[in-house]
DNA sequence: CACTTTTTCCAAAACGTTTTGGAAAAAGGA
DNA sequence: TCCTTTTTCCAAAACGTTTTGGAAAAAGTG
């Protein structure tokens, strides 16, 4: 008499105890049509006050909570967001992508909407996650990182108008949504303020060409050169690797201070710590005393080590919210030109940042 | 002629150009019912092997893959797995949590599911993100890391018979599958190693208490002690807290040395290294000379290291992979006590495990 | 050939929502 | 009072699959 058969296979077993009430059954219990409880419980007009108060409450005492996918279906949404992550990449290391994809996740879960991941062990296995997705009708839109200057996965979702939000930017000249940090300005700011401190021989290690984000970097190293009236020296710029940071950085530390001029500071990821801090070790320099060091990223390890990391810093967690909130924009039909963000990076002097004697 | 209306909005707008078609535009161009479509594409035995390639043929040549949320509906499945991790804990640090997500999602692909993932700040919003997924209908099973002793969420989802896997174990009397690491052996066998090496005096600095996995690691070495013939010294032993490895670690490190008989070698696992290579380097001790280190986990940094680590080595990818084929046979039905795995671990001897003079 | 069995197909129902297009009831206006 | 407007509700359709329960056609059997 309670809980009537109504067509639903009640205690069927295999495992989970459903005690889960559907709509079909609370419009039962209220005495009303399936549509008026569908419709009291999204707040239509049509729907008086009174029967709009006694079916929420009882939606509340029963537990009832709409089955996703069968809204899915009707609204003709997945009201799902598809992100592929590459573990190669060590982007994974350390606080800062757990960072954006906590502010992602938690603006998704807002929403209503769903996070769905997936791992891919290089770029085209990243590719092919990501039309798994999108040809699948799995998700109504995507969030790419990590972003390449010449990146095919944006070209594929432009071609076919599917809805997607960059954390990055690329080269691309068609309009694209995109939330970026202003990595030109932070390193343009860690330069002047090197050199600010008398520094004249400032290097640059950078991430790896291909990428997006080191572009802006170097833009920055060499605007803040020029803006403190210091030459570019192309022997004081090095790359290194992203599959292998320490490694790559520790070779092209040592190469570095091989140069007769050798630099009193540097600029880097702070992916690349390791292998810095080894290099310098090496040669028997002290970070923050003969080597000023400024990192991009506060890693743990920046605040740990002694000396402290002197580093530039995202605010990932925003940015990951932005992401989401513009990506339902542009779900919901918003142009995505409108969307493209900068946001500004701080800058957190620690010890390893001093002046030269 | 070719696309007849069929009630569906072609070129609807809203951004996707959606070329996608579905079964019942298949179904007309092929001059079948849906029904024989359907089934010829899931190798019925009632279609006719002629149909069956032509309507093959013709599923790929149009594109078409069936409608994910439709299929879900219809079955009453998901198809969706959830997993809720946590940034306080580090062990998204480096490689050993992102192999344990890769063998989980290409598992999940695999078997046509999607894995959706929260991120949860805290103890009680995990707890949160969890139950929206079960009781919003949202997940077929969960999987759970980094598990406590005392574990809630174990405690709600056997309350409610949803499947669950877990990586790890907890204090739970009722039967449950799961897949854990033979952390007992592990450092049982790394113990007795350094024993065999010729220490005397063993220290361990294991992880925080209420989690489970340090209670095997410090069952493991206590038997390494015991077979080896060496005293149990509880003055050996510190623990470390997650939310921040390296500064609880450098503390416990310089403490242990503080000691008037100090240890010649330590376990520990590999997060808490950074903590430990720079207490000893205060102390002027060298690791892999003065003081043998064996850690668990095998990071970025043991490789990258001089002297390099030796570590004991979960196989995380192969571990992840099981995770899911067994979640899969519980939602499919089969009891969970069936699935208790407890994986070997491989030691990996590098420079810092020597033999004292 | 007449009957049974097997093969091959399909119409209709079902999954659980939301939306569409009214219809009945209540309220307002003259 | 009668007609119009507003308020409140609901039956039916739709979303795109899979499953159920036949039915028609073909093949086998005597």
């Amino acid at each position: 008499m309670f809980l009537e058969q109504s067509g639903n296979r009640i205690g069927l077993g295999k495992g989970f105890k459903s005690m889960t009430i559907n709509l079909k059954q609370l419009s039962k219990l209220l005495k009303l049509s399936p549509t008026t409880v569908s419709r009291a419980l999204a707040d239509y007009p049509d729907v008086s006050a009174k029967t709009r108060a006694r079916v929420k409450q009882m939606a509340i005492q029963q537990g009832y909570q709409p089955n996703p996918v069968a809204r899915r279906l009707q609204k003709g949404k997945t009201e799902t967001i598809g992100i592929v992550i590459t573990p190669e990449q060590n982007y994974f290391s350390d606080t800062f992508f757990i960072d954006l994809l906590s502010g992602i996740s938690n603006q998704i879960t807002r929403a209503g909407y769903e996070l769905i991941l997936g791992v891919a062990s290089d770029e085209e296995h990243e590719m092919q996650s990501m039309r798994r997705m999108v040809e699948g009708k799995r998700v109504d839109g995507m969030i790419l990182t990590l972003i390449r200057e010449q990146d095919p996965r944006v070209g594929y979702l432009l071609d076919r108008d599917f809805p997607f939000v960059l954390y990055g930017r690329t080269r691309e000249t068609r309009p694209y949504a995109f939330v970026d940090m202003d990595g030109k300005q932070a390193f343009e700011k860690a330069c002047t303020y090197l050199a600010g401190l008398g520094h004249r021989r400032i290097a640059l290690l950078n991430g790896e060409p291909g990428f997006m984000f080191p572009v802006g970097c170097r833009e920055g190293y060499e605007s803040g050169l020029f803006h403190s009236g210091l030459e570019l020296d192309p022997d004081l710029i090095r790359e290194w690797k992203h599959k292998d940071p320490s490694q790559s950085s520790y070779r092209w530390t040592l190469e570095l201070f091989k140069n007769d001029n050798p630099p009193t500071a540097i600029l880097f990821q702070t992916e690349a710590v390791n292998g810095i801090f080894k290099g310098l070790d090496e040669l028997n320099l002290q970070p923050g005393k003969d080597v000023a060091l400024i990192g991009y990223d506060d890693l743990e390890i920046a605040r740990i080590h002694r000396p402290s990391l002197s580093v530039l810093r995202p605010h990932a967690r925003e940015a990951g919210q932005r992401v989401v909130n513009i990506l339902l924009e542009v779900i919901n039909g918003e142009d995505p030109g409108k969307f493209q963000e900068i946001h500004q990076v701080e800058m957190v002097i620690r010890e390893t940042s001093f002046a030269p004697s």
